[in-house]
DNA sequence: CCCAATCTACGACACAAGTCGTAAAAATAT
DNA sequence: ATATTTTTACGACTTGTGTCGTAGATTGGG
C-alpha cells in the first residue's frame, strides 16, 4: 500500500512539476539512473491501478498527476523508518540523521525556523 | 546487499542482547507480528548465507550473532531514505520526521546545540 | 496520403522477500 | 528405551518489484 522506490522516483517529479507526460517522467528519472522508456511507462501504468496518480487522455501523449499527497508519503516513510529501525524514537533517528550530514545554508535556516516556531507554540 | 526489513527486526534483537537462539529470537519478533517459527528460522538461515549473522553451533540448539555493524546499517537505511524521498536533503528528512512529533524540551536543546556547532564550523 | 517516428498496451521474465509445511534429527521426559 | 517435544533443514509457493521486448496504435512530416 506503500509506494516502491522506484515509485516514489516517480511520484517525486510529479510532486515538483505537477502534470507531466511519461516523456518528461522517463527523461528526470534517467538522469538519476538508466533505465528504459518502457520500464517508466510499466511503472506509470501499474500506479494507475494502484490509485497512486491519474492518468489524463489527451489527445495526443497521455499526461499523469499524482494522486497520493506528498506529505503523507514522505510522513508514512520516515514513521516506518524509526518504527522498524530505531524503535519508535524519532530523537534517535535525529542523531543518526544529523551525525554524517553536511548541511547547506539553507537546510540550516530551515531548521532554525522550525526550532523557532516550536519554541514559541511552548 | 542491504538487509529488508524482516531481516532487520531480527538484527534488532541481535544488536540488542547479543548471542541469541532461534527460538529467543522468535519470541521477541512475535511481539511485534504474528509469524511462525520457522519463518523465523529460514530467515536466520538466510542471513547466514548472506554474511549477515554468523552461527554459533553449541551443543544444543544454534545459537546466532551479527555480523553487520548497527550503526553502518542504520546510517545507511537513513542514507536511502533521504536520496529517494527527499532529494538528498538531510535537513529535509528531519523536517518531515520532526513535523507531526511533540518534541521534548530536551531535544530540542539537542537540535539547537547541533545547529550552533554546525553554524560555527562555517 | 503514406512513411517514419513516437507512444501505448501487454505479456513475460528474473529475482527478492516473506511465508509456511513437512520431514528428519536432536534433545528431553517418562 | 521409548515416546514426546523441540529444533533444524529444506523445499515450495505467493506476491511484489523491476525490468524489458514486441506488437499494434497514433501522430506528424513530406
Amino acid at each position: 500500500m506503500s509506494p516502491s522506490e522506484a515509485e516514489i522516483e516517480i511520484l517525486q517529479v510529479l510532486w515538483q512539476h505537477g502534470r507531466c507526460t511519461v516523456r518528461f517522467i522517463h527523461e528526470q528519472v534517467s538522469q538519476r539512473r538508466e533505465v528504459r522508456y518502457t520500464t517508466t511507462l510499466k511503472q506509470l501504468q501499474r500506479m494507475v491501478e494502484k490509485h497512486f496518480v491519474q492518468q489524463h487522455k489527451t489527445g495526443k501523449s497521455h499526461e499523469y498527476t499524482a494522486l497520493l499527497p506528498e506529505q503523507d508519503v514522505k510522513g508514512s516513510l520516515v514513521q516506518r523508518l524509526v518504527n522498524t529501525a530505531f524503535k519508535g524514537s524519532t530523537a534517535d533517528l535525529l542523531l543518526h540523521a544529523l551525525g554524517d550530514s553536511d548541511p547547506s545554508e539553507d537546510e540550516l535556516d530551515a531548521l532554525e525556523k522550525w526550532l523557532e516556531k516550536k519554541r514559541s507554540e511552548k
